[in-house]
RNA sequence: GCCUUGGUAGCUCAGAUGGUAGAGCAGUAGACUGAAAAUCUACGUGUCGGUGGUUCGAUUCCGCCCCAAGGCA
């Protein structure tokens, strides 16, 4: 969501003075309106990282979720574009009465592998799944196979802060109220008079989506910033699950540290495993 | 002070002609291959306000008490 313009202080875009003179990629690239995926995430990144090695520099992949670092660290070639008229029919079918079932049941006749992972109420998965088993010939496990194959994916040590969970929601807590004080709702204000339609991918963004319904009556102020900060910790909790599946995963104790001491503990972890930071 | 209606899961409530209770939300855990700050899945023991009584058995019926809201004085 950084990648958005408009969108710095409920992303928590980081400022000039918090950037400190690093060069930072890739925020603020795309037009609120703008939809956005995994593959063209990785498409965007991938020249980025290429112009940093070129220059003999490491580069670090900061923020964001699981899907989105495996799209560069993982062997994921993602099918084809979507098509955006397959992808609508697809959805009527399930809007349709007992259309997830009918959905799934299709999706099992042409790549049962990939129907018995999706549970048929996450249409939109079955969806894509169809949709990608239809635009490229093969089963999930074909593309994965011949993803395996390809060249062209990072081997990136990952690092992940460590908090107890308490201090992590309390943090979390704090850290709305002061995007509140920042000028969250002035910003929201400002993608709606720019015309940013309701159905964007931008506009699913934490805070954003409830001081939207906030501002159209169906909810308080107060209410809108409970709502942010229950989404933001469950979101937390979803990121943490994800991280904890990934074996590649280093955890680094954050409790009662500061930045720098963060820091210089995954420099010293680099160094270990062959790299020199400078 | 009297009357009425309530007091059941963290919250809002449902329910059992007496056989120790269940939904939504919250919470917790998990999944995730071109929408991912999205999407989806699983998980429900709590002195049924307190205390006496009736009963084989009471949270359910009866008495008294406490608390809340409304009404009458």
């Amino acid at each position: 969501m950084q990648l958005y313009r408009g969108m710095d202080v409920g992303t928590a875009t980081p400022t000039e003075a918090e950037m400190g003179g690093v060069a930072h990629h890739l925020l603020n690239i795309l037009d609120p309106s703008e939809s956005f995926s995994a593959a063209a995430y990785r498409a965007r990144a991938i020249p980025v990282i290429e112009d940093i090695r070129a220059r003999g520099r490491i580069p670090v992949l900061c923020g964001g979720t699981g899907l989105y670092v495996n799209a560069l660290t993982r062997p994921l070639g993602f099918a084809e574009p979507g098509d955006e008229a397959l992808r609508q029919a697809l959805q009527a079918v399930a809007d349709g009465p007992g259309g997830r079932r009918i959905l799934h049941d299709r999706l099992r006749a042409i790549d049962p592998d990939r129907a018995a992972r999706l549970h048929e109420n996450d249409v939109r998965r079955v969806i894509r799944a169809i949709e990608a088993h239809q635009l490229t010939g093969r089963t999930a496990g074909e593309r994965a196979a011949l993803d395996r194959e390809r060249e062209g994916d990072y081997r990136g040590l990952l690092f992940a802060p460590d908090w107890p969970r308490a201090t992590l929601y309390e943090r979390i807590d704090r850290r709305v109220m002061e995007m509140m004080h920042l000028g969250l709702p002035a910003e929201v204000d400002a993608l709606i008079a720019a015309g940013v339609p309701m159905t964007a991918t931008a506009m699913q963004a934490i805070g954003y989506k409830e001081l939207i319904r906030a501002r159209e009556g169906f909810i308080t102020l107060d209410e809108a910033v409970g709502l942010i900060q229950q989404g933001t910790r469950r979101y937390a909790k979803r990121q943490l699950t994800w991280f904890y599946a990934d074996p590649r995963v280093q955890w680094v104790p954050a409790e009662e540290r500061s930045a720098q001491d963060i820091a210089r503990e995954i420099k010293e972890r680099l160094q270990v495993n062959g790299h020199s930071v400078g």
